[in-house]
RNA sequence: CGCGGAGUGGAGCAGCUUGGUAGCUCGUCGGGCUCAUAACCCGAAGGUCGUAGGUUCAAAUCCUGCCUCCGCAACCA
């Protein structure tokens, strides 16, 4: 069977999960249901990474130890993935005794081969960033980011030999074309970075004691580099005494993440492969930020958006559609309410659930709720039929690409052949004639099965709305439901029950803001 | 000369890597229909694609300058 591994990030755990986040995390989910509906063997990672001097500061102020801490936050980032109907197949955390050992094993690894060497370290340090800046990055003394004044300090650490693999990663980018998308990074990283030299990198601290200690060397602890982007072969085993899904799955079709952290993946994570000799992954695409009315977005702003408070609002599918419908994936998006509510309204409730609406309540009305076996092609048949069986190619088409808002697009444009179809037969038309039910039964059978495939469609991104449909249609056979079946025309049994239910999507009032 | 992104009908966006009738959603106006969640369907108006040049038979799409906005600058998705 054909494999397919994705990842998101392993999040930070410094606060509560947030739109991107679940930006992110949807995205990769949608493309974890959708490749196994297809039939892939597949592994959805994700995670947190819990180590650092953050998560050892912030535990302080809390007043618990950073395993209290984290165990808490992650606790919180598993909550939201269920709330988002994100089916994760594993979550890596970096505190995982599992994850710990490999990683040591990877650091000893480069160590002993010499890719790790013991040097120092001496530069411009913030404490609450965490990070090293240089003269030209120093705004009068004080921190680029925090605004919060710096100190010099001087360490001893260990380096990873980034130089050294500087010609084997290009080769690599020149001899993959897809391997990171979109091509703006692609060239960013490329042009701006790599070809501009790369320096070692340093990969230890001894400024903090929240992480996974050197066993070589007393007081040192492993940076995140080789803790956190290692977690995505620590999850599959490697280098532990059971490394079988690490043979089955690595190399991982695809890392997804946002566009500030692809610098890591696309950088340091395949020289850390290349040292250990292992192949990297396939893709590593990069998505944009989502701002807010054109402002980003940020806890510091205070206009960080709570997905858990607009799953409540609109439902889970909603903004799981709303998310992959609304923007592009790859550049930045703008986040309005105005137009969650647009896409709610118009997509949802008017086209698709209407829909649904129209179609059993054309059955229950015309047909006392069960349509006879007996039909009557009409003129209008063919038009429907045929975008009805190219749509998941459609979809797939650019599922594959990660275009999700073409995807939907190409879903949408059945949602909207149907509803024409609806005008073209005028279905109350021919109820006002007896001698034309079979042409009546025709019509709403057909809208019935174009419901069906639909539901396939719809599956990776809305997984709850399929039931629904096929509750209302008496849809039972799981054979129906696959996506393979959603290439044919016809499958559902003539004689089809339905039960209204109440509205899939109900409007909402724009008033309601 | 730090790096990058963006400027397309009223709004929000796609298209630009691989030049060739400017597309989508919403909104507006007009019409149709009445099965349905006042939803659905049809039609129309509205853009010299930021600006000035260049390349080309042909540029929103490639190149150069300029203007404006935004983000980043070792881990905020």
């Amino acid at each position: 069977m054909k494999t397919y591994y994705i990842t998101t990030p392993i999040y930070y755990l410094n606060g509560d999960p947030h739109i991107g986040h679940t930006y992110t995390t949807v995205a990769a989910d949608v493309m974890a249901r959708y490749k196994k509906q297809r039939g892939y063997d597949v592994k959805f990672l994700t995670g947190s990474d819990e180590h650092g001097q953050k998560v050892e500061k912030a535990a302080a102020e809390a007043g618990v130890s950073p395993q209290e801490f984290v165990d808490g936050l992650a606790a919180t980032f598993k909550g939201i993935w269920e709330v988002m109907n994100c089916e994760y197949d594993y979550y890596q955390r970096t505190t995982n005794p599992a994850h710990v050992a490999s990683i040591k094993k990877i650091f000893k690894k480069l160590f002993d081969q010499g890719d790790i060497y013991k040097g120092s370290y001496e530069g411009l340090y913030c404490t609450p960033c965490e990070s090293f800046f240089t003269e030209t990055q120093v705004e009068n003394g004080n921190c680029p980011d925090c605004k919060r004044p710096v100190g010099k300090i001087s360490e001893e650490a260990y380096f990873l030999r980034m130089s050294k693999y500087q010609d084997a990663l290009i080769k690599h980018y020149d001899a993959n074309p897809e391997f990171l998308l979109p091509i703006s990074r692609r060239n960013e990283m490329l042009n701006n970075f790599i070809k501009a030299g790369l320096e070692d990198l340093c990969v230890s601290r001894t400024s903090f004691k929240w992480g996974i200690p050197v066993d070589f060397d007393a007081g040192h602890v492993i940076y995140v580099w080789i803790d956190a982007l290692s977690n995505y072969i620590t999850a599959l085993g490697y280098l532990s005494d059971d490394d079988s899904d690490y043979k089955r799955y690595w190399p991982a079709d695809l890392h997804l993440m946002a566009k500030e952290i692809v610098r890591f993946h696309a950088i340091i994570w395949p020289c850390i492969l290349l040292a250990l000799d292992e192949p990297l992954p396939k893709q590593v695409f990069a998505h944009g930020w989502l701002q807010y009315d054109g402002q980003k977005m940020g806890k510091s702003l205070g206009n960080a958006i709570d997905p858990r408070a607009l799953v409540d609002e609109y439902g889970v599918d909603a903004i799981r559609y709303f998310l992959m419908r609304e923007f592009t994936f790859g550049p930045d998006g703008n986040f309005t309410p105005t137009a969650l509510i647009n896409r709610y309204n118009a997509d949802l409730a008017n086209d698709l659930g209407n829909l649904l609406s129209r179609t059993v309540g054309m059955v229950e009305k015309y047909f006392s709720g069960t349509l006879p076996d007996i039909s009557t092609p009409t003129a209008f048949d063919q038009d429907l039929i045929d975008l009805a069986i190219t749509t998941l190619q459609n979809a797939e088409d650019r599922l594959d690409k990660l275009a999700f808002s073409e995807a939907l697009n190409e879903i949408w444009n059945l949602v909207r052949r149907a509803n024409k179809y609806i005008d073209e037969t005028a279905p109350w038309v021919l109820a006002k004639d007896e001698t034309k039910a079979p042409e009546l039964a025709t019509v709403l059978y057909n809208l019935a099965e174009t419901l069906r495939i639909l539901s396939i469609a719809i599956a990776p991104v809305m997984p709850n709305t399929p039931q629904i449909i096929h509750t209302q249609l008496n849809i039972t056979d799981p054979t129906l439901c696959e996506w393979e079946s959603g290439k044919k025309f016809g499958l559902l049994p003539r004689a089809i029950t339905v039960t209204k239910g109440p509205a899939a999507f109900p409007r909402v009032e724009k008033e309601k803001k």
